[in-house]
DNA sequence: TAGATTGTTAATCGATTAACAATC
DNA sequence: TAGATTGTTAATCGATTAACAATC
C-alpha cells in the first residue's frame, strides 16, 4: 500500500460515544473487508485488542493525523463568478481542515464586494497573497480561456497544489500537483447505469 | 472488464484530421499503456488495420456510441443559488450530451429570474418538470439540509440518476445511482502530496 | 476457560503489461 | 518483401480476501 486509502476518512468520524470498534463494524460502515481494515490499520501501527476491537479515540487521532486532517491548509480561490462563490460558501472545507485565505478576480467591479464575508481582492495582488498568506493550495474557479495562465502564476507564486475546476487540461511542472474536477465527466459516469 | 474504462473518452475526442491513429499514439494521449488500449478496443469488437493502426472517423463513432455520447440526457438543477447557477453557466454539458432543462429554487425571490438563459421555476413544479420533459438526471446544487427531501422528490417523479453536491449522505432506493461531488475529498485527495 | 477479535500469512482474484505471431 | 502495428496469450504485478494461530 503505497497511499493511504480514501475510505479511511470515513471512519476518522467514528462517533466516540462507541468506545471501541471492531474491524467488522468499520468495515460495515465503509463499505469494504474487515481484512482490509486491519491490514490498513495495521500499516498505521494498529493499536486494536484482540478479542475487542480498536480504541475509537485513540484510532480517530491517529487517522487524523496520518491523513493530514490536523494541519491546516491555506486555500486560494481564483474566480469570484458564481462558481468561486459558490466554493466560498461552501460549508465542508473548515471540517476538514481547509481555511479560505483568499478569493481573486480580475474583474475590477468585483475587487472589494465581499463574498461569503472575505473581501474579493486584486488577482494582480496574487503573488504578494500567496507568498504572505503561507497558500498552498489554489482553485481555478476561472473560465477556461485563463486558466492556464492563472496556473502559471499560482506555481511561479510556489503553490504545490492546484485544484483545477476549469474544463481544461493544465501544463504544469511534474513537482505540481493538479486535480482536475470535470462535471461532465461526474455526469458520465451516471450514464453508464442509465443504459442498464 | 465489466465497465468501459473512462480514460477512453479522451479518445472519443480525437481529431479527425489524423485519419489514423495507433494505440501506441493513443495510450500516450490518454496516459496510458498501449496494449491496454487495444485490449479495451478489441473488446469493443476492435477495427484496427495491422501495420496501420485505427480508422479516427470508425474510432470514434464507435466509441460514441458505447460510451453513450450519442444520446441527449436531460437534467434538471436543483437549487438556483451560487453553485446551481455556476453548474447552469458551466459550459462543458452540451458537449457531451447533456441538456439542462429546468433550474428550480423554493425561493420565491428567485422564481423567474434568469441563470444562463433558463428561467427559474418553483420546485413545486418538480414532478411536473420531471414527467414532461423527460428528465433522466437530476442535479443538487441546495443546502445539505434539504438534499435529502429534494433526493425523495425526484426519485419518487422517476429519476434514476443524482449527481450530489450537497456535503450529505443520501439514502435512496437501491435502484436509484446517486454520485457524490465531495470538495473536501478533492482537496483531501491533493493534500497526501503535500505531506511529501 | 470460552468467546471474540486481532494481525498476518497464503490464496485468490483481477488488472496491467510484455511479448510475439499474425498480417496489413 | 520489409516495416509497422494489431490482437491475444501468458506473465507479472498488486490488491483483495479467506483463513487461522495468537491472544485479550
Amino acid at each position: 500500500m503505497s497511499r493511504l486509502p480514501i475510505y479511511l476518512r470515513t471512519l476518522a468520524d467514528l462517533p466516540p460515544s462507541q468506545t471501541t470498534c471492531s474491524s467488522e463494524q468499520m468495515a460495515a460502515l465503509a463499505g469494504v473487508n474487515s481484512a482490509q481494515v486491519r491490514k490498513d490499520l495495521s500499516f498505521l501501527g494498529s493499536h486494536g485488542t484482540r478479542g475487542v476491537g480498536y480504541g475509537v479515540l485513540e484510532l480517530r487521532s491517529q487517522l487524523r493525523r496520518a491523513l493530514g486532517l490536523n494541519t491546516d491548509y491555506a486555500v486560494i480561490i481564483v474566480g469570484a463568478g458564481n462558481l468561486g462563490a459558490a466554493l466560498s460558501n461552501y460549508g465542508g472545507f473548515e471540517t476538514w481542515g481547509f481555511a479560505v485565505v483568499a478569493i481573486v478576480d480580475a474583474d475590477p467591479a468585483k475587487i472589494g464586494t465581499e463574498v461569503a464575508g472575505i473581501q474579493v481582492e486584486s488577482i494582480d495582488q496574487l503573488e504578494h497573497i500567496v507568498a504572505e498568506r503561507s497558500v498552498e493550495i489554489a482553485i481555478i474557479a476561472t473560465p477556461s480561456r485563463v486558466a492556464q495562465d492563472v496556473a502559471n502564476r499560482v506555481t511561479g507564486a510556489g503553490v504545490r497544489s492546484i485544484l483545477n475546476f476549469a474544463p481544461a487540461v493544465l501544463d504544469v511542472p511534474a513537482t505540481v500537483k493538479v486535480r482536475r474536477v470535470d462535471l461532465s465527466t461526474e455526469l458520465q459516469i451516471l450514464t453508464y447505469h442509465l443504459q442498464q
